[in-house]
DNA sequence: CGCATTTGACCAGCGC
DNA sequence: GCGCTGGTCAAATGCG
């Protein structure tokens, strides 16, 4: 299958996007307590671009430790010009969409997705000249569950201080040793 | 008053 | 070729 790698992005040189902050949260993992109650998290790496297929339906498996896979299945057929961002898919327990990673967001579009009774909205960073996107969808087969997807990567620092982050983060379980079983789990 | 959000329209890709 | 769906734009509106 194509290469999902789990986890997060390491990329060499660029020091201030996501992922100092994740292996940041991954040191201060602990387990949940307060009022948004993220008991559930999945990180996961998209490599290409276009359609991530059906992410309802197949992410039902594991209800009881909310961790879920979803399929992603891109590969432009023909043209192969589009520039292809990675993305990022984040799976949380929460009973909040906007999980506020310290950046700031500008949504830009809502749209209702099929299969799916919760729309999914779609965010831009406000910072110029970073044009990093995130989607945000509730799941509708697990309300609990909302699902973050980043495109593209920031490059500049953080904007704000990030003890809500940090608060998140504390109520958040990060399940690094997730064992793929990724397969087309198409329908 | 400036900025963020809302929301319908528009567009492009894909499957049938 | 057509229709469906996802993604983006932009004008209108709301809010601090």
């Amino acid at each position: 299958m194509d290469n999902y790698s789990i986890l997060f992005p390491s990329q060499p040189s660029s020091s201030s996007y996501l992922s100092p902050h994740l292996s940041h949260m991954q040191s201060n993992m602990v387990t949940s307590q307060a009022d948004t109650s993220l008991n559930g998290y999945l990180g996961m790496r998209e490599e290409g671009y276009k359609k991530v297929s059906a992410i309802t339906q197949q992410s039902h498996q594991n209800p009881s430790n909310g961790t879920q896979q979803f399929d992603v299945k891109n590969e432009k057929k023909k043209g192969l010009k589009k520039e292809r961002k990675p993305r990022y898919a984040f799976q949380t327990r929460s009973q909040v969409d906007i999980l506020d990673d310290g950046y700031r967001w500008r949504k830009y579009g809502q749209k209702a997705v099929k299969n799916n009774k919760f729309p999914r909205s779609y965010y831009r960073c406000t910072h110029q000249g970073c044009n990093v996107k995130k989607q945000v969808q509730r799941l509708s087969k697990d309300e609990g569950v909302v699902v973050t997807t980043y495109e593209g990567m920031h490059t500049h620092p953080i904007e704000k201080s990030n003890d809500n982050f940090e608060h998140i983060l504390n109520q958040m379980q990060i399940y690094s040793g997730f064992a793929p079983s990724f397969g087309s789990v198409t329908h």
